[in-house]
DNA sequence: TATTGTTATACTCTATAACTATA
DNA sequence: TATAGTTATAGAGTATAACAATA
């Protein structure tokens, strides 16, 4: 007998996905003394150094919101500003060895929590739902209608 | 020639894909006058009178959030706070005529957004996207470690 | 003593605006 | 005039605590 098909609340699968990865991942990060937020910069700035603007674009970050957390990463050390060699109002965020370090290490730690969600999945799912879901993000659910209030994101991504 | 298999960034997908459908679902809303929020408490309000604490816990609201919820779904005329006949603490949450066919409008609104969603998949990857995003929730996503600074939850759900 | 609903409040965080120094 | 970085502030919204009425 078949069950009756419902269609599954995807708004609360979504947000609840997103609030527990989003939770276990700063949990992780604690240890090593980062906010997922610095660690995503962080692991950016290790790229190839780049100015604050240049980050801030590639990190989905307010310009204002990048400056608190360079503040915070090189207040710990991780990081250096630096002048830029040809425009004197714009900074180079340089890793510094230390940051480097933490930087590979929290990366290292991230890449393992993905690793072992979608390892949590039958091993014909996986594919299927990583693909799926890259799909969604890129195609149907890029550019939103806009609404008169506007939801906020919730902190880092 | 095989590509690079990289993992991933499932932060970023989950967080995109949570805020976009949230801005969607907030932007439709908005011609019915309601905000997700709303609509959440007023759907699960539809399926049976209940006391404000039950329904802040089937929508996974706080008690105090849904105090202002209902306060606003009693102005609009959408529900009526009734004294509960077994318990004079608590408060029956009915819904009026009126609520009763803005939450069936709200309910299919969003059902045909999921709807929509999910369509959009290759026929032979949507149920295994949607089997597999249930399961994570249910099952390795559940239950994320506490963390010092917990992670707030965005509006609605 | 615990619970329902309410009110008040603290606190965090996002978003915006304004300012400086350069370009 | 526009842009990089900074600072300050407004504003929204979550979470917490405290209270009154009742269990």
């Amino acid at each position: 007998m078949a069950t009756v098909e419902r269609t599954p609340d995807l708004g609360f699968l979504f947000a609840k996905a997103a609030h527990s990865l989003q939770t276990e991942m700063t949990a992780r990060l604690e240890h090593i003394g980062l906010m997922p937020r610095e660690q995503c910069v962080l692991s950016k700035a290790l790229e190839g150094e780049q100015t604050q603007i240049r980050l801030a674009e590639r990190c989905e970050l307010d310009k204002t919101t990048m400056v608190v957390t360079v503040d915070r990463l090189e207040k710990a050390g991780l990081v250096e500003r630096r002048p830029s060699p040809t425009d004197r109002r714009a900074r180079i965020i340089a890793v510094t060895e230390k940051g480097k370090a933490v930087a590979e290490e929290g990366d290292a730690l991230i890449e393992g929590i993905y690793a072992d969600i979608l390892g949590s999945l039958p091993d014909d799912e996986r594919a299927v739902f990583a693909n799926a879901l890259a799909r969604l993000v890129t195609d149907r659910l890029s550019n939103p209608p806009t609404c008169v209030t506007p939801v906020r994101r919730p902190r880092t991504s």
